[in-house]
DNA sequence: ATCATTAATGATTGCGCAATCATTTTGCAA
DNA sequence: TTGCAAAATGATTGCGCAATCATTAATGAT
């Protein structure tokens, strides 16, 4: 009791096998009497085309690879959220590839996942090994970066500018008047390098900036890894009045630590996150934050390899940020 | 400029096509100085193997296919982190197919997923289709469900007994000294059912069930939710002085909900939540749940197949639970 | 040196499907 | 009717690899 195959069905149904590939992929050349027939058998024996041989006959996948960082990170499940989203009634599947931040590992496993090479290649980031970029383009598939901006993306760029966005948010706090304005940082990965660029410009205009105010951690970003690195800013930089975080986590655990410590926000402290990734507008007070267009970049990237990486358009799209003004930093 | 096959690799080392084929999966087999050169030429011309010919020809494929009902919901992604680091240092891919909560749609994807068939497939919960069941015994491939206990699996189970879990959180608010306490549920796929479920048990056991204190929907599971059912729920019910939450997102909700309210936690209202998802052990105050073995059914699962679906061991691992007990039930 | 044994390498074939080209059937105008 | 284009169906071939079997080279015991 093997696998059909198409001959199996071809069998049953009286017909050859390659009418019945025919039958099932292209139903509107064929009668009608022949389609009917063909279904017919497909069912009675379960028959379901083996992808392996399609593909090796055809030499087209009907894949897309994604490579993100981590997958326990809620920013980059809201960016799988899109291009799901993106992906669903196509024909399309998605494949994700798992890089632990490292472009050493993204180039290994992208290249496992090159050959048969997918209908398109979905990548965090641009700091991609160059390696990688000489792989992708021998392979001349369509490639869109998302989560940043470069002037010379791979083939296409969908993101959103981190420095404009953090000086955008540290702004926002000068202009509340808040004048110590701490920053706090997980994951420093460049994209957040650039948030520490935006929030330390933003601040050196304003004549504030102070070596003391910054406090970052390689270590995932956590709620508790919040009132951690709070911690070790308050003791470094007392006279502190604001802080800046990374990412929401961070802000969260600020928040709660301040009810521990009885540090009224945003009087005493004020707050401002990034990313917004919801527990944000609901928490007491609520958090002020930078709303990123996470499921957009997702979506987007997505429809760009659904229509075939189309070409035409800018190689860059910028999607933009909104600084979500909430009760955390207006004193 | 077309993709290097094993032929090119054989002219550029001057061997044959199956013994460049042989130098690559079995080095071990192969006079060192073939291994070199193989190498070399390897190298040289950026040669990788085409996945689909090398299933095909051999009917193996090295994949291991996982069914979640979502990406975005935290729970999930504890799982496969779980799955991955089982699947680390081996050569086994991860496919994850996407339910939506929707045993037709689990079907539909997974039939799309089992040609060629998988090393094994990791199944979320017990409530497949019968076609469903059918096709993966067709395919003799070995399964895994997680999540939940079973004594039936379609092979070998990994989880928990959710009804328990739910018993023991709600005979813990009991315990307390609770004594009018209510149920707030989202989502509410089978296992959440078997929670309501325990949870009945319990505040029936201590003749305290009142009808009114059972407010569920089935959208998704935030924290905003857990806000809006509590407030429904303290109006049908308004002498409640204790919840337990389907999810800690909602049990967070209701914390922030009592913020909001000025009801003090855990003196007016004591709150339990369910999966210790990282959060509750933060806010102020900590918030009571249930912790479950989320990366652990993951990890477990992804080792099973790894081994090769072991039949020889027990047929359902029930990996426990435990109660994490914090300030928000402690009055 | 001879032969047996083992190690190392090669040739042929088929996995299941789709591209390509070939053939048969149908519809319909004259 | 006849003829001919168009529609419908079929036969052959090869995608890139690994299984299987065949051959050659190396090793060692006598």
């Amino acid at each position: 009791m093997t696998k059909p195959t198409l001959v199996d069905v071809g069998k049953e149904a009286g017909v050859s096998a390659i009418t019945v590939s025919r039958a099932l992929r292209s139903p509107e050349k064929v009668s009608d009497s022949l389609r009917a027939k063909v279904d017919a058998a497909v069912r009675k024996l379960g028959y379901v085309p083996n992808q392996s041989a399609s593909t090796l006959a055809s030499s087209e996948t009907n894949s897309i690879v994604v490579m993100i960082p981590s997958i326990s990170n809620n920013v980059f499940t809201d960016v799988l959220r899109g291009i799901e989203d993106a992906l669903k009634h196509t024909r399309l599947t998605l494949q994700i590839g798992n890089t632990g931040y490292d472009p050493i590992e993204e180039e290994r496993v992208l290249r496992s996942f090159l050959n048969p090479a997918p209908k398109g290649v979905i990548l965090a980031g641009i700091e991609q090994t160059n390696e990688t970029r000489q792989m992708l383009a021998n392979v001349g598939v369509p490639v869109v970066q998302i989560m940043d901006l470069s002037d010379a993306p791979i083939d296409q760029i969908v993101g959103f500018s981190h420095e404009d966005a953090a000086f955008a948010a540290a702004n926002h706090l000068i202009d509340k008047g808040y004048c110590n304005i701490g920053f706090l940082g997980a994951q420093m990965d460049p994209r957040s390098q650039k948030r520490l660029a935006g929030f330390r410009k933003a601040l050196q205009n304003a004549g504030m900036y102070d070596e003391r105010a910054v406090v970052v951690t390689n270590r995932p970003s956590d709620v508790n890894i919040g009132a951690i690195l709070f911690g070790k800013l308050t003791t470094q930089y007392p006279e502190c009045d604001a802080v800046f975080c990374n990412n929401d986590d961070l802000a969260l655990g600020v928040l709660f630590e301040c009810q521990r410590r009885g540090i009224r926000v945003p009087t005493e402290l004020g707050i401002c996150g990034f990313n917004d990734l919801g527990v944000t507008s609901q928490c007491v007070p609520t958090i002020s934050t930078v709303r990123t267009p996470l499921y957009d970049m997702g979506a987007k990237a997505g429809k760009i390899l659904v229509d075939g990486g189309a070409g035409a358009k800018d190689r860059q799209v910028d999607l933009g940020f909104s600084l979500e003004i909430r009760n955390s930093s207006l004193r």
